[in-house]
DNA sequence: CAAATGACGTAAT
DNA sequence: TATTACGCCATTT
């Protein structure tokens, strides 16, 4: 649990921004730093998922894995952050069951389709990322 | 108490 | 285009 009040108000608000990602979309972590206005901390926002309460763990806490949708979370890449062992595994499912197809990447990196970007990522579309050559 | 780590992202090389 | 370096800061060692 958060050692300061200032850190427990960034998790909380860390976990109702991630509520409000749409069922069966992901955004990226990045995105809901931006949101809370610190552009440059999406490393935190993995940080509060990281420590997300599980719901067998503590059922009844604002906020648990049962009511924040931690696997709409991914990577600016489209890719599902690795975090060492079965976890990444556990959040392809997650996802699988809202619809959302996982890929593998030639890595074996679990990728999931852009298309399912509820919320753009950082890189708003304005700017033009499909000139794949300078005319 | 000091140093390393990490569910990230971007700018610089 | 691919790597490297750095910022961020709560948690862990």
């Amino acid at each position: 649990m958060p050692q300061s009040e200032e850190a427990a108000m960034w998790f909380a608000a860390v976990y109702r921004a991630v509520q409000e990602v749409p069922h069966g979309k992901v955004t990226s972590y990045g995105h809901i730093a931006t949101l809370l206005g610190y552009p440059e901390r999406p490393r935190q926002v993995g940080i509060c998922l990281k420590h997300l309460p599980s719901p067998t763990d503590q059922p009844d806490a604002r906020y648990n894995g049962d009511n924040v949708p931690w696997q709409r979370i991914i990577s600016a890449k489209g890719v599902i952050s690795p975090r060492g062992a079965g976890g990444a595994a556990r959040q392809e499912a997650a996802l699988a069951q809202e619809g959302v197809q996982v890929g593998r990447g030639s890595l074996g990196e679990r990728t999931v389709d852009l298309a399912m970007y509820g919320w753009f990522p950082n890189r708003l579309p304005s700017d033009d990322d499909e000139s794949e050559d300078e005319v």
